[in-house]
DNA sequence: TTGCAAACTAAGAAAACCTTAGTATACCTT
DNA sequence: AAGGTATACTAAGGTTTTCTTAGTTTGCAA
């Protein structure tokens, strides 16, 4: 990871946003509670990334889509977190609305 | 990774969309010609997944963001895709938008 | 200052990925 | 049909990463 990934900032956001601690976090993740501190700090400082299983769960008790830990950019990130809340119909309304958008001078 | 990381597909799909070879995609990210081929079937296959540095560069040279990898929903696949060519204006104005969805029923 | 909660870290154990050395499959061409 | 070639795919071991352990550091409140 020697390139930086969001996912460490997104995290710290997304877990702060639900006001808890980084261990609260892992122990609701369900990792092992002498550890789930040192885990949740390594991913939040950006020492070691989880695997896909263990960033699916934290994203459903984050309540936010997977894809939006990988948001680079912040206009972005809110767009996923936003659409992520929409109906099928919804979304489609937004990619409607998306094409005249790139249609527009 | 024991649950299906929507990677592997979409890895597919942009790869395909190109008209690339699992190895000429290898080759043109850098990786050795002599395994480029077995590294990027690993992945599309989602025996292995990639770090976050070989991530990016995929992300860029098949012109998506990265996060649009970790999308589980093609309609949000979709939206994500078409949101990354906007500028920040036209984000903002999405935004703006999605905000109005929600409030309607 | 002391006590405690929260954040953070080094280092070894454990697990994952990357490289090597192929095999399998599909599609032409002769 | 057989052979050749391009592409996809895989097992297994070496290498590199993450996870666990056992703490230290930081910040804040009594």
């Amino acid at each position: 990871m020697s390139l930086t990934s969001p996912f460490p900032l997104r995290l710290k956001q997304a877990r702060t946003r639900k006001g808890l601690t980084q261990q609260q976090l892992g122990v609701l993740l369900g990792l092992d509670p002498n550890n789930a501190s040192a885990r949740m700090n390594q991913y939040e400082r950006g020492k070691h990334a989880p695997d896909f299983t263990t960033l699916k769960r934290i994203a459903e008790l984050l309540n936010v889509p997977v894809a939006w830990f990988y948001c680079e950019d912040d206009l972005e990130a809110s767009i996923v977190d936003a659409a992520h809340q929409l109906t099928a119909e919804q979304k489609k309304a937004l990619l409607a609305f998306i094409e005249k958008l790139k249609n527009q001078p």
